[in-house]
DNA sequence: GAAGGAAAGTTACCAACAGTAAGTAATCTG
DNA sequence: CAGATTACTTACTGTTGGTAACTTTCCTTC
């Protein structure tokens, strides 16, 4: 990496040349420089650099830093499109009948960890440590998969009067259990992910004395 | 910082000289190194550097390298002994009476949200981002806390002529969940660590049906 | 009791990377 | 066609993880 091409000119042909926007053309935008993010990532790894994101996108750092910010900007910015999907897949996966049952519970796990699955490296990167204050980071990527659940949360217990403010607390709880159970999950090869949801999904509803009988 | 101090002499009067150790004087052991570590981390916060913990333990870079290696075993080794806290601390806090209840459940929670909150900085530190690999990381110090309570989990279950195989994503989801509620709770000031192990132990107790009734 | 070796540390360095300031080329406006 | 504006690049700074090479002391052996 680095190639060493300082000399200005150079370039051979047709270089990219600074101004206005060419006209109809392709510009470089957030959405570009974020897909740039998540090839670059998916390709090698999750230790992928500014540097490396420019790259991929066809510009150099400060424009990164202009269109997303720096780089706790970026995880957090990548950390939306992840949990946007993991919202919608599990919100698919139970939308196929009303009220939440062990299978559709099971069904909503399953697919949190196949979305997870598909976007390994994504994850990695994005549950794992990039800036100094990534554990808080973490706590905003997990805030946003927790807003639907904590209102659905908090409608049902309303409906049975209880107090709603429980609601919240399991948001938080469930994501943390799904995340970690999701890496985890992705470093045991050969344990398929229906299994996992399943075995998940049964502690999740049966609480522990469902299996476990007390003294 | 940085000191500017480079010239090879200079130094005064007597200046920590190399050799063998000076003789029944004070080593600076592995265990000095974490020490300071902990220190500077509680003190300046989870974004602490190798050189801050040299300095903070009276020595130089490489020795800290020597002693416990690089970052990232630095922060497991920081990540082992907060959660052999967190372990000790929870089993204590069941051990009262045989069995688990859910009263016991809530103090093992509570227990747990304890010790996170007396050493906010350090769990930040475990649990946020330090290398590039920081989420497998995080994945380790998880599996030191899992492995007493898979072990307690198959034993209950084998108890019961049932799978024990859950037990592991059990104890792995459970640590992920107290993982995450302690993270959201840190950030919610005023809100009492027993409200939310109540609210927790209610869930992982009774289960989400035990609360929401199905449709 | 001097010569050789092994410990134990320090100094000084490198490479990588986040972030930014200053310079430069195109376009638009008058 | 002059000047402002836009949009981007080059080139830099500062910090930090990690390491190589040198230095000093002590212990051993002849």
């Amino acid at each position: 990496m680095k190639q060493t091409v300082d000399m200005g000119k150079a370039s051979g042909t047709t270089t990219r040349r600074p101004g206005r926007p060419v006209g109809g053309q392709l510009e470089v935008g957030r959405e570009q420089v974020l897909d740039a993010a998540e090839r670059v990532i998916a390709r090698e790894g999750a230790g992928a650099s500014i540097d490396a994101v420019a790259h991929e996108a066809g510009v150099t750092k400060p424009i990164v830093y202009d269109r997303v910010g720096g780089r706790a900007d970026l995880a957090d910015a990548l950390a939306e499109r992840l949990s946007d999907r993991m919202v919608s897949a599990s919100a698919a996966a139970i939308a196929t009948e009303p009220g939440l049952t062990r299978e559709s519970l099971t069904r909503f796990i399953q697919a949190s960890l196949e979305v997870v699955g598909r976007n390994r490296n994504l994850f990695l990167y994005v549950t794992g440590g990039t800036t100094d204050q990534t554990a808080l980071g973490r706590l905003k990527l997990a805030e946003r998969s927790t807003t639907p659940m904590t209102s659905v949360l908090a409608q049902w217990r309303t409906g049975q009067g209880q107090d709603p403010d429980v609601a919240q607390a399991w948001a938080f709880g469930i994501v943390g259990m799904l995340q970690m159970v999701s890496l985890w999950w992705l470093t045991q090869d050969e344990r398929p992910a229906d299994v996992v949801a399943a075995q998940i999904a049964d502690l999740l509803w049966h609480g522990l004395p469902g299996a476990i009988p007390g003294p």
